[in-house]
RNA sequence: GUCAGAGUAGCUCAGCUGGUUAGAGCACAGGAUUCAUAACCCUGAGGUCGGGAGUUCAAGUCUCCCCUCUGACACCA
């Protein structure tokens, strides 16, 4: 069974900022574990393309929207490379195929009657790309999140017969695997209950936008084109683009992770367009929180955004995914500190990790010959320390089906924490000046460094360089297809040679504010 | 305004269906140690669990009222 995720395809008005890179970074991990544990997975992200919005700031750019679309999606692709995002497919929505596959969907919908044609009229902002409830006499309105005018529109628009489905989308987001997290599900299911209303899927004075079949003028809107860039991700697999084909190609998905911000499209109006087309609904929708910095609100109002760029060449890729994952609850709204930021990095990955490979594995090449000591008692799977293996194992496992990365990082955390404790109840450095006190010393380090093979494999999802520069200093090769096999204690072969070990992670020196 | 959620150590948060002296991480203080990236390990201090009333043998955990904050309330990638 294949498994699907998909990120938001983000909008690419503006560059990406620290949200998108949040979002991306968290479903690489998720990628990456089931990649891990299962082998079969499509990891779809991309960018969504068209709009007014779009339209109008390559205008002030004095640039095509063409154009202004390809230097933005570049710099996604070329960010979600320098962060080794592994994802699978990188969709565009302007991609030529996307056209096919929207006038196809398009069909099916109108086929099923769900396409109706109806006046809209009322104050809309090009910012919000949206209709205001503000009355229509009122003079001269704005936007109170844009701060700009609304527009006058009244025009014939094509609209989603979203109505019809009521019954079906209360019944799917009454299930409680559908939304999460499970604090998330009440405002939708509250939404639900209030009634759906049709919802316009056109506009008409928006060139930026893929043209409707059979109405002339008129464009799809975003939205609608939007949510079906992750059916055509998925058909982009060297086959044609075609409908028919998408239960051999990963649909449906097994989770669309989101901001909290786009729950509601994802939840409601999505499962709604594929009831129409008559394809199955994705199995899980996953709103997360935003991140503030220092308290606030980032935007470039306060001038405060951090850039994502900036931070991974300073701090480096797994200081930063550590942090986020590791300190924020995937779901809850997150607060980036510098200064718990550089604690974090600093005390879990330098000193409790770090130094517990680089103590370690300096004292089994200094007193047994630069290799893995003999285990002895400590191959058994009743050791202490495989006891606890074995729990962070389990608990890792657990978490990441969940996508609940604190919980799966403190885990690994508290082995490596265990293992250290380890090292210093036993103390093999004065056991080892007492005569006849070898065969238990090297259990003893056999133990821990087998601790630490463990810590660097449960590592790979979340960070998988740092995993990787683990694991090639106790000689094994980075984390891959056989990961849960190799998951198990014992793992590490008595006799084999240690590197010469240096620091896996340096510590993060950050004088001045990022 | 309506609905939902939250207010627990300096900070970020755990505390499931009510039950011994309320926990963790970070920060802070002290101790121990020297294998190691001035790292690791142990101990400690620190909370009238937003306020008030009630139910109960027993409430952070249930009920009611009040205060504060956050989010949703239709087309915000």
């Amino acid at each position: 069974m294949t498994y699907t995720l998909t990120t938001p395809l983000y909008y690419v008005n503006d560059r990406p900022h620290l949200g998108s890179t949040y979002t991306t970074i968290a479903c690489d991990a998720l990628a990456r574990y089931q990649r891990l544990n299962n082998g079969s997975v499509v990891f779809v992200t991309g960018v969504d393309e068209h709009g007014q919005k779009i339209q109008r700031t390559a205008e002030q750019k004095q640039i095509s929207p063409q154009e202004h679309c390809d230097s933005i999606s570049s710099t996604y692709r070329d960010l979600w490379k320098s962060w080794g995002i592994s994802d699978d497919r990188f969709v565009r929505t302007t991609d030529p195929r996307h056209l096919q596959l929207v006038q196809q969907f398009y069909e099916r919908v109108k086929a099923s009657g769900d396409i109706v044609s109806g006046r809209q009229t009322g104050w809309y902002c090009v910012g919000c790309e949206e209709y205001k409830d503000d009355p229509a006499d009122a003079e001269s309105p704005t936007c109170s999140i844009h701060q700009k005018p609304l527009e006058w529109r009244d025009e014939e628009n094509l609209f989603f017969r979203l109505s019809r489905y009521q019954a079906e989308i209360e019944a799917l987001v009454a299930q409680d695997d559908f939304i999460a997290p499970a604090s998330r599900r009440q405002e939708v299911r509250n939404f639900v209950a209030q009634g759906l209303r049709d919802f316009s899927i056109s506009r008409v004075n928006v060139s930026w936008g893929l043209p409707v079949p059979d109405h002339p003028g008129h464009t799809f809107y975003v939205w609608f084109d939007a949510l079906l860039g992750y059916l055509t991700a998925l058909l982009d697999d060297g086959g044609s683009t075609d409908l028919d084909r998408l239960d051999q190609c990963g649909w449906p998905a097994s989770v669309h992770v989101i901001g909290k911000d786009i729950l509601r499209f994802h939840a409601v109006f999505w499962p709604a367009m594929l009831l129409s087309a008559g394809l199955p609904l994705p199995k899980k929708v996953f709103g997360h929180g935003f991140l503030t910095r220092e308290g606030q609100k980032m935007g470039k109002s306060l001038g405060n955004v951090l850039d994502p760029e900036i931070l991974l060449e300073r701090c480096g890729t797994d200081a930063v995914r550590w942090y986020l994952l590791r300190d924020i609850q995937f779901g809850d709204d997150g607060d980036f500190q510098q200064q718990r930021f550089i604690d974090l990095v600093n005390n879990d990955l330098a000193n409790t990790i770090g130094n517990l490979l680089n103590r370690t594995s300096s004292m089994a090449r200094k007193w047994f010959d630069d290799a893995v000591p003999s285990a002895g008692a400590a191959a058994s799977p009743d050791f202490p320390l495989a006891q606890r293996a074995s729990q962070a194992t389990t608990t890792v496992s657990d978490a990441m089906e969940t996508l609940s990365f604190k919980t799966a990082s403190e885990a690994i955390l508290q082995l490596a924490i265990a293992a250290n404790g380890h090292l210093n109840d036993t103390a093999p450095w004065s056991r080892m000046k007492q005569p006849g006190e070898e065969a238990a010393v090297a259990e003893d380090l056999y133990a821990v460094l087998e601790a630490t093979r463990l810590v660097g494999l449960l590592l790979a999802p979340l960070l998988p360089d740092l995993s990787a520069r683990i694991l090639e200093q106790l000689g094994q090769p980075p984390a891959g297809p056989d990961w849960r096999d190799r998951l198990v204690w014992g793992g590490l072969t008595s006799g084999s040679e240690l590197p010469k070990p240096s620091p896996v992670m340096q510590r993060l020196e950050l004088d001045e504010p990022l």
